[in-house]
DNA sequence: GTATTTGAACTGACTGGTCAGTGCAAAAAT
DNA sequence: ATTTTTGCACTGACCAGTCAGTTCAAATAC
């Protein structure tokens, strides 16, 4: 055995940079980072593989850590998942409120909130591709046990677009015969085809490129020449 | 042995009533009804499940087919799942260009051509929603067996609305400098994603009430009151 | 017309492997 | 001292795929 060197490496590495957020609030924050690892490991391999091909054994050998911790820190695999669901979408909503919020201060009008929406949305999937993949995948199926878990945090995150459509019709800014919802549903669609499109199939391109092409076509530039 | 009684009673029963329906062209009738009840088996059952979760007894059963006739007529249960998609994303695209097409006849412009393919879409989606979920759901994933298959038909659904765009350009009816691309996967995205929603959250509207909503959003007429 | 043959289509019990989840004693971290 | 993690063997359910045997309708023979 080469000292210094152990065959199943334990080193105490930071990853994310967990330990100053919150220092103690609830749990310790070792728990927190197992889980995190954990969180981690499953989205990538649920993006490509699905839930139920996806086993135990994987995620917690992709994390490093033993099966056992698994089920020490998630009452079962569909627990894990659902708190992975849980969490990420909390990201995704903090993030589009901020936008919105932002443009608000910066005494934007509803347009800009719409826009920098959409550029938070294509940094979140940025960011998280695996997530937004696996989140694509889940949320119109039926009969699966999360599916609750999913209505909650899918009306989370269409809300604050909705909030922002309705915002701008009432201060006379969108036409009121727009359909909030099909029309907050529609964006969503837009910003995320078009985002794993990009991040598929053609991941050489700058986000600001493809923010100014979802741009154009939010403000009808489309038709006609500018 | 009690006469005209047999262990295995070998009455002449007539179960379906194949014998007049297209008799003789290309493969047996027979097969080609089961093949279609295990599509319609399959689609479903993996669009609320996902393929893995999905059994082949399961599907056998909701066919009213005995599971060892499922590998009578498919090598396996992904190849099955692979002639489904196929199937499937045909009928889509073939209704995709029937839609341009027919625009172009009736001498409308690309506007009209796009308007058409949205209502093409919407009516797919109506007619065949569970086909569309799955389609959604395995789109992104990576490292899954039928992976060039989907990839290969999806490009083929695509196609089609980014030559009517590339045409659009060409005619100067848009902006040049729309990225097709990614404009196509948007727009397929809008669709997709408020078609979904329209099934899931609020099924009792009718179609046109939908399509209305979404050409608002194409022409760009939602900034700004008309 | 009736009997027999043929081959494609279908059946369902069975097999071998996989995997979620358990149990627990020892080790490590805090 | 307590919480957390490890390692690993084990179980029981579940499931894709197989295969020897069965059904049936059309073709051929009589």
């Amino acid at each position: 055995m080469i000292p210094g060197k152990r065959s199943h490496a334990r080193l105490p590495v930071r990853i994310g940079a967990m330990e100053s957020s919150s220092a103690r609030s609830g749990g310790s924050t070792r728990r927190e980072a197992t889980r995190q690892k954990l969180y981690e490991a499953a989205v990538t391999l649920i993006a490509e593989q699905g839930f139920s091909a996806t086993t135990v054994d994987e995620i917690a050998e992709r994390a490093g850590v033993a099966k056992g911790t698994v089920y020490y820190n998630f009452a079962s695999k569909s627990v894990l998942f659902e708190e992975l669901l849980r969490h990420g979408v909390g990201l995704l909503t903090a993030s589009l409120k901020e936008a919105a919020e932002g443009t608000a201060r910066a005494g934007g009008g509803k347009v800009d909130a719409l826009d920098a929406m959409i550029r938070a949305g294509l940094v979140f999937i940025d960011r998280y591709p695996a997530f937004t993949q696996l989140y694509v995948a889940e949320l119109w199926r039926t009969n699966r046990a999360w599916q609750s878990t999913l209505m909650v945090v899918r009306q989370e995150a269409v809300a604050v677009v909705e909030g922002v459509l309705r915002e701008g019709v009432a201060a006379g800014e969108f036409s009121d015969e727009i359909d909030v919802q099909l029309t907050a549903a529609a964006l969503v669609g837009m910003v995320l085809v078009a985002a794993l499109d990009w991040k598929s199939f053609q991941p050489e391109r700058s986000l600001d490129d493809v923010h100014a092409a979802l741009s154009r076509l939010l403000q009808g530039r489309v038709s006609g020449r500018v």
